[in-house]
DNA sequence: TATTGTATACTCAAATTTGACTATAAGGTC
DNA sequence: GACCTTATAGTCAAATTTGAGTATACAATA
């Protein structure tokens, strides 16, 4: 997705990739979309390479220098690609950690799984605050469309089913400890 | 999650890199954990070069041979480490490609997008009768424990997430379509 | 004015993933 | 027994991601 989200906001205008962080942050994008910095750099150089991206200019700070890259018609191109490919794709996301947690769960006492799972519900929380105030803050810069406000309500909805899971595995857990076969170390 | 789970497996028994993608199919999870052959010859590599499995031995089949591995007990404590972060972590899993896409819909005549979204949904419907039979089938090879039976119910509450969102999605896209500003490539 | 902290703007080695490719064995069929 | 298909068991280069590190500018505080 890198790519998508790297094009997509260079459809807008020209930016550095220092500035592609900053929007994703103000956006809360950041929250979601799990782009590193790395990824933005490189994904900027590669695809000046392709010639879907080009380095516009280069702003001088002093001593410092700013790259800043537009996109070229090829990339825009790509962009619709992208951008039609990400629509039909399936794109269902399971969390993944706790499923495979799940599969060898006979390998923990229950208790300590269930310690852990609350650990777990603690920090969802956090983030579901966090998004919440987050999307507070992003309302004062004007309207939110109706697709984006869709999003924000599925993330939501993504926390609570998640919730609901740790709540379900703590309870069957609690009830129905998995066989505590090895323990030790034993092997 | 490569290492979580390959880890796992082998604490049941030792195991070749073939063997670990075979009970990944057996068990559906390759559906879920997307871990492709590659990663696992190369966790198994990195993971003998650290000392956390070993191998065992390699048996011969006419010309062809085949690599053993089995968990030591550094890598039973890695195990242990490991699978509590995962159950610590939170998991909560966005559809990061649909998120990425809808941040861009204006990009895109709204009957476009309405026809692609549509395909998306075909694809799940299909994946989720694909893993409902793959469900029935794993019953046959004996019981289901009830934490895992919570995973299967959560993959299909995932599903119909994701197909309520896509729904939404149409529905706002079709009253509502986003401004159509830069549909050709005069920059 | 010296220093301490924070924002800006990246770089780069190492780790991991991807996906195309290789090569042998086993099983069926004409 | 020659041929074709499928299953077994990987390899490997290229792409990408990760995460720690670098270096300058600016602002505040002491």
């Amino acid at each position: 997705m890198t790519r998508l989200m790297v094009l997509g906001l260079l459809t807008h205008k020209p930016m550095s990739g220092y500035e592609i962080q900053q929007v994703l942050q103000m956006t809360q994008s950041d929250k979601w979309a799990g782009i590193l910095p790395g990824s933005i750099y490189h994904a900027l150089k590669k695809m000046e390479g392709e010639g879907l991206v080009r380095l516009e200019s280069v702003e001088h700070t002093g001593n410092r220098a700013k790259a800043i890259y537009r996109i070229t018609d090829r990339g825009r191109e790509e962009f619709r690609k992208l951008l039609t490919e990400a629509l039909k794709q399936s794109s269902v996301a399971f969390p993944t950690a706790l499923y495979t947690a799940v599969s060898f769960l006979e390998a923990l006492p229950a208790e300590e799984t269930i310690a852990a799972l609350e650990e777990q519900k603690r920090r969802i929380e956090a983030d579901y605050e966090a998004m919440k105030a987050g999307e507070k803050e992003k309302e004062k810069y004007g309207p939110v469309p109706p697709h984006v406000r869709l999003v924000f309500r599925n993330m939501y909805e993504q926390f609570e089913l998640q919730m609901k899971l740790l709540n379900e595995l703590q309870a069957v857990l609690a009830e129905n400890p998995p066989n505590p076969q090895t323990w030790g170390f034993e092997s």
